[in-house]
DNA sequence: CAGTAATAGTTGATTTTGTAACTAACAACC
DNA sequence: GGTTGTTAGTTACAAAATCAACTATTACTG
C-alpha cells in the first residue's frame, strides 16, 4: 500500500517552503525574542521602517503581504516599547505616520547585524549562482498567482 | 537615511522563505480546509499516514518535525472524524499504531490528487533543472545546521 | 527488585493569530 | 449639503499554537 500513488512529500513544493522557512527562521527567530521579546509581525514592521524610513500603516502592509490587523497590533507593541512614534497626518486625519525613535532605530540596527550574519551563513551552503536563482523563484512563488 | 546600511528584505532569506511559504501554501489550504475542515496539522497527519502507511505518533513527528503536542491533536481531530484508527501496541503499551480507515484513505486520495495538480501548476513556472535545484536547496535548508 | 530515570502520549493554561464587525475620517454623487 | 460609499486603523471574539505540567508505561541501576 505504501506509495501506491507515487507521491511524495519530499518534492511537494508547498511542503518543503514550509519547512524551510520554519527552519531558517528559527535561529533569527530566538534573537529578536530573546532580546526584544519581539514577535515576527514585529520585526518585520521594525524591518520594514527601518529600512525604508517612515511610513504608514498600510504601505507597511501592502509591502510586506501582512493583514491590517497584524500590523496595528504589532505597532502597538513597538510604540509600547518606545521603538516608534506615531504621527497624525494633519491633511488626512484617518492616516497615521510611523517612525522609529532612536531606541527603535538601534534595536533594528542591532539585529540587522544579526539578520545579515545569519544570512551570510545560509547562503554560503550555496554557490552565487544558486542563490540568486533561489531567491528570483521564491520572489515569484511569494507574488502567487502561478495559474 | 534610507537603505543607509545596504540591506534588503528581499534578499533575506528566511524572510523570502516565509513569503513563499505562506504564499503557496493558501491555495491548497483553501481545499483541505473547506471540503474536509482539516487544519495544517492534521492533512500533514494524514498524508504521512496515506504515504507511508501504518506509523506512530512519534514517528509521524520525528519525520514531519512537528511537536508532539500537534501531532496528539491533530491524531485526534482525524480520529474523531473516522479518519484513522489507533491500536495499542501489546508488547509496548505507551505506544499506539496509527492507520487510515477507508474514509481517511479516501480523503487522502482526493487531497492527492488536488496536490499533485496544484504542484505541478507551481513547477510549471519553472524549467526542470530550475525544480530540481530548488528542491535540493529546500530540503537542505529544511535539515537546518548552516554553521 | 525497589527506586529513579526515560519515553509515548495527553491535558490545561497562556499567548498569538485570524475573522469580522466596528469607529472615524474623507470622498463622491445627486 | 446630505446620503452613500471608501479608506485607515482598531477592537472584540473565536480559533489555534505554544509551553509546561501531567499520566501511564517501560527501562535502567544499584
Amino acid at each position: 500500500m505504501t506509495q501506491k500513488y507515487d507521491f511524495d512529500l519530499q518534492n511537494f513544493l508547498p511542503y518543503l517552503l514550509n519547512q524551510a522557512a520554519e527552519e531558517s527562521s528559527l535561529a533569527f527567530q530566538q534573537v529578536y525574542k530573546g532580546r526584544y521579546g519581539m514577535l515576527r509581525m514585529e520585526w518585520r514592521v521594525l524591518f520594514h521602517l527601518g529600512i525604508y524610513g517612515q511610513m504608514t500603516a498600510k504601505e507597511i502592509g501592502q509591502r510586506a503581504r501582512i493583514h491590517k490587523t497584524k500590523v496595528s497590533r504589532a505597532v502597538s507593541k513597538l510604540q509600547q516599547r518606545r521603538f516608534l512614534t506615531r504621527e497624525r497626518d494633519e491633511a488626512d486625519r484617518r492616516v497615521e505616520h510611523l517612525d522609529l525613535t532612536t531606541a527603535g532605530r538601534a534595536a533594528y540596527v542591532d539585529l540587522l547585524v544579526v539578520a545579515q550574519e545569519y544570512d551570510q551563513k545560509l547562503v554560503a551552503q550555496f554557490s552565487d549562482e544558486e542563490v540568486d536563482l533561489i531567491r528570483r523563484m521564491l520572489r515569484r512563488l511569494a507574488v502567487g498567482k502561478p495559474a
